[in-house]
RNA sequence: GCCGAGGUAGCUCAGUUGGUAGAGCAGGGGACUGAAAAUCCCCGUGUCGGCGGUUCAAUUCCGUCCCUCGGCA
């Protein structure tokens, strides 16, 4: 039996946790986390994962796991999500995605191309000869291997052009052919509940979020993710709040600055999650308090 | 009161050897297939402090006034 899904989306602060923790309770459900960084284990502060307390109150998969130098792609974020939600079905509970990555949405539920993995060496040589060669130089590359793909791209997105690349260089074929094909959808049933606020109204929540942040201890937490990993530039310090701390505990920046460019950043981000969520038509979209309007609607799927 | 330094975009500032001005941040919109809280793209008329003067033309030069910040009294 394919079990049937609950996704609950929207943009960082709208208020997922809370509407979680009602949907798992009134469904029995079980929460699988689809946040690119509240994976991260030494930063449960600054990424805003589930407090303890939260979390006791139904089981949460996929938090909280990996080590701040360790990165996750999609791909491998799809295959242990998969994995929770068979875990999740088995034991007989709801399956409940939260979360704000929307790559990590699609390619969990609509799948990605089987790209065998780049050897790391690969992209670190396109990495360093960006820096030689320059944006322009690589792009002319790509457009000349890959034609389709170097007109979709603009010449100075650096992580999209290199990885274009590096597909090829790895693989002899351009990332326009592996596009064609699709793996790994599971064709999972899945209602997508969206959460949306009016903007406002999000921006205080999102000031008020990093003041309790702070008063949970969100410095020392970075501060100690700083201490405890060699690497400066590690995936999990990447994180909105994390760099701007990094900064001003290295002595760049003031910390009202640090705190003012935080907010800044997440509201540009924020930002960016409503511009991917809109273009999905599956979503209901809810007013942010409206939990009783998700409990119908979840309700009336799920016996249907 | 005197001597300096300033007053230009919401903020911090650049600039125009005289031809009505542009960066960063903030704000708005968008892209997105294994780094995605990532990586990128697009969007700027504002009495250039007020008023006079010189000039074909002043935000720019001159005068004067107002305001801010230092220093000296």
């Amino acid at each position: 039996m394919i079990p049937k899904v609950l996704c609950l989306l929207g943009p960082t602060g709208a208020g997922k946790t809370e509407a979680a923790l009602a949907l798992a309770g009134r469904f029995d459900g079980s929460v699988i986390n689809f946040d690119s960084r509240q994976v991260y284990r030494d930063l449960p502060i600054t990424t805003a994962q589930p407090s303890s307390e939260e979390q006791a109150r139904c089981p949460h998969l996929l938090y909280g796991f990996l080590e701040t130098d360790e990165a996750l792609s999609a791909w491998s974020y799809a295959e242990q999500a998969k994995q929770a939600i068979t875990e999740v079905h088995a034991a007989g509970g709801t399956p409940i995605l939260v979360g704000g990555t929307g790559l990590y949405l699609r390619a969990l539920l609509e799948g990605m191309s089987p790209i065998p993995a780049v050897p790391e060496e690969v992209r670190a040589r396109l990495t360093e000869e960006w820096l030689e060669c320059g944006p322009e130089a690589m792009h002319a590359r790509l457009r000349a291997v890959d034609p389709a793909y170097g007109a979709r791209i603009h010449p100075h997105d650096r992580q999209r052009v290199t990885r274009a690349l590096e597909v090829y260089a790895a693989t002899g074929r351009a990332l326009t052919h592996w596009h064609a094909d699709t793996a790994g959808a599971l064709g999972l049933p899945c209602l997508k509940l969206g959460i949306r606020t009016e903007k406002d109204a999000l921006h205080q929540r999102l000031a008020r979020r990093i003041e309790i942040m702070m008063e949970r201890g969100a410095l020392r937490e970075v501060e100690l993710a700083l201490a405890g990993c060699s690497n400066p530039d590690a995936p999990g310090l990447t994180g909105i709040g994390c760099a701007e701390l990094a900064a001003h505990l290295r002595g760049q920046m003031r910390l009202v600055d640090a705190l003012w460019a935080w907010l800044g950043n997440t509201k540009a981000y924020a930002k960016r999650q409503s511009t991917w969520f809109k273009k999905d038509p599956e979503i209901l979209w809810f007013e942010a308090a409206d939990v009783a309007a998700m409990e119908r609607a979840a309700q009336a799927w799920l016996k249907g």
